[in-house]
DNA sequence: AATAACAACAACCGCTCCTAT
DNA sequence: GATAGGAGCGGTTGTTGTTAT
């Protein structure tokens, strides 16, 4: 499942890492740690490019590093997420201990990819359909990844948000971009996908965010006697959420 | 049993950002 | 303030395992 080792025109090392290079790369870190990853390859004696080192120690040679299957709720986690900040992978990492920047791209990758071919018609539709990230560089892919995981129900559910919204694209992605900085706007209604059924990757739900205060000054109590908001509203305080996280993962170990 | 298609994921590449000078 | 070097990030590719035909 990976390249085959070979050496380029500089001599430098590619493809895949042996277990003789895992272990002198681990060795040499844990015993002198990575200050400086261009020049650690020279002094650890690994025919390999400072970059490379970085990359195999933050995904795999790490201690932590949680390889395997991805349980339902680091999956609805990073749909979350990902709406939040859009791809990037690194924050979103930041907030699932044990995974990676890298695996959760793979991750996202490859369902988006199983559930486009399932679905061509809604990416369409989605790249359309403007979203908060408007000033995110890669918002076009955003958005065709966002519809591209939907199925029917998404293509019904954009139709009636953009029919029944008064906003015309250009000022929903106004109003939606506030969101993004937690001024949540009266009344507005977003589509998004519904935590509490089946398939949080397929399904889509109304998220009505009705309170005129940004979601991050709401009170606990006005948070969970809100039938609106859903529990990612909940933990759209970040201090809350990181709280929160220890707990659940103690759940899932 | 053979093979085509799909899924998963490690790793590379190029760009941007950050920091030191 | 300008510049250079290094680190980090996100997009993409290549390979192999698995499943379907």
């Amino acid at each position: 499942m990976v390249r085959a080792p070979f050496y380029d025109k500089n001599g430098v090392k590619k493809g895949a890492w042996s277990p003789e290079e895992d272990n002198t790369l681990r060795a040499y870190i844990e015993e002198h740690g990575h200050l400086n990853w261009r020049s650690l390859p020279k002094f650890a004696g690994i025919s390999r490019c400072g970059k490379s080192c970085r990359l195999r120690w933050t995904n795999y040679l790490q201690p932590g590093v949680k390889r395997g299957n991805y349980t339902q709720e680091e999956d609805d986690l990073i749909l979350k997420l990902h709406e939040e900040f859009g791809n990037k992978w690194s924050v979103i990492a930041a907030k699932l201990p044990g995974r990676t920047d890298n695996e959760i791209k793979n991750h996202w990758h490859t369902r988006i990819k199983k559930l486009t071919k399932q679905n061509p018609t809604s990416s369409q539709l989605a790249k359309e359909q403007p979203c908060k990230h408007e000033s995110s560089p890669t918002v076009t892919s955003q958005n065709t990844e966002l519809g591209a995981q939907s199925g029917p129900k998404f293509d019904a559910s954009v139709h009636q948000i953009l029919e029944s919204s008064p906003l015309s694209p250009e000022t929903f992605s106004s109003a939606s971009s506030s969101l993004s900085s937690n001024q949540a706007s009266a009344s507005t209604t977003m589509s998004w996908f519904n935590e509490s059924s089946g398939d949080f990757w397929t399904e889509p739900f109304q998220l009505n965010v009705q309170s005129n205060y940004p979601v991050n000054y709401l009170r606990e109590e006005e948070v969970l006697s809100s039938p609106s908001l859903t529990f990612y509203d909940y933990i759209g305080d970040m201090d809350l959420f990181d709280q929160v996280m220890p707990t659940w993962q103690e759940n899932i170990d």
